[in-house]
DNA sequence: CGCTGTTTCAAATACCCATTTGAATTTGTC
DNA sequence: GACAAATTCAAATGGGTATTTGAAACAGCG
């Protein structure tokens, strides 16, 4: 079987975003896959390669299955875009494939970035980062600086991460079962909300 | 020498801060702290003895040096003291010493929790989270429903702790150098605003 | 069938690291 | 100073893990 290779594959994703690159050992990702230890070295040679491919492959799941730009039609006004963006992060949050993978892995590279992966992380944190910067300054005009812009995209990307960052603590310390579909809009209602405010404060303070 | 016991849990806290438990190395920390290998088995028993001790260190340093209440008279309105905390939290998380370490060793604990920590955490992260929320409800009032106010305890906490996630990250990502104290002080009022902004928001639309 | 290149496998290799050990050294005490 | 307890040390132990290896199973094809 030839499919050998996407099965180690897939079950790198899933084993990379649960425990981190360092945590992670080859053994159980091919034991998951159902493969022999050494597949993952004659298919992708070392335990970095693998992790980069796999990196690359839940991003760009990740975006193919819940794009940044949620259906939206070009010209929409910037709220509504921010509330897509608010949205979209939360759903690949809290997504049980390919996306939740990549939002995990993305969250333990953040904490313990991996030398090697510095670019494909530039690469995959780009887009949203664009996305965002342009909605805050549709927001805000022309006149507001460059450093408030950055703060504010600072300030709504933790918002929109910080469930990433503690999946496997939350799911510790508290008995709550698998977060429902509703919950999640919910939540990013509350979120986009809470993000509005704060983006208006900061536009009525800051020209002072 | 008996101060070998505290250096080696000194060298530990900031090992542990960098690098998290699994990727911190006994060696590494005994080497730090000047000390032999089995120095830390002497006095500690094993690595995660040696960690619970370190975090408990590192948590307590923190909050003597920067007490939540940042020295505000009881009865100060509570947007002074929203002001207080964020302050405080982005004070430890820039922090050289103890507390900074004590930032990052929790946020290493959020994305990779090792088990006998449950404890040890609770308890740290209890201060700050019945502080968070006593200001939260004495801004919102005593009909805003508890779920609400657990949302919003999220955000704010979000803002605060974002930036000791990815300490690691940003200096490989940036060239900028170390922080100063000006920059501490207008990042806490920016979130701070920001925050305000967004408890206004969501107090103005939730009892709808 | 028989041949060639590909894929799988169990076992071996080589390295890293926490922890142990037993001897050597230092410290405290009389 | 000398004895006992506490501390330090270099080296060993043992378990874990990435990677290699060489042989076996398999696939496609004449």
């Amino acid at each position: 079987m030839k499919d050998t290779s996407r099965r180690v594959l897939e079950s790198a994703c899933r084993i990379f975003a649960e425990k981190g690159f360092q945590n992670a050992t080859v053994a159980e990702i091919c034991s998951l896959a159902g493969a022999n230890v050494a597949s993952a070295n004659y298919y992708f040679g070392t335990k970095e390669h693998l992790y980069e491919k796999a990196i690359r492959l839940a991003f760009s799941a990740s975006e193919e299955e819940f794009p940044l730009d949620g259906g939206l039609a070009p010209g929409v006004p910037p709220l509504e875009r921010l509330s897509a963006f608010v949205s979209t992060t939360l759903w690949r949050t809290f997504s049980d494939g390919l996306a939740g993978y990549a939002q995990r892995i993305f969250a333990h590279e953040f904490s313990n970035p991996i030398d090697a992966m510095d670019g494909v992380f530039k690469d995959a944190l780009r887009p949203g980062r664009n996305c965002l910067r342009a909605i805050l300054r549709d927001m805000l005009g022309e006149d507001v600086p460059e450093s408030t812009i950055r703060l504010l995209y600072f300030n709504v990307l933790s918002l929109c991460t910080f469930y990433s960052f503690n999946q496997k603590a939350r799911s510790r310390l508290e008995k709550s079962g698998r977060i429902t579909g509703v919950q999640i809009d919910e939540l990013a209602e509350h979120i986009t909300r809470f993000a509005e405010g704060g983006i208006r404060q900061s536009r009525e303070l800051t020209p002072a």
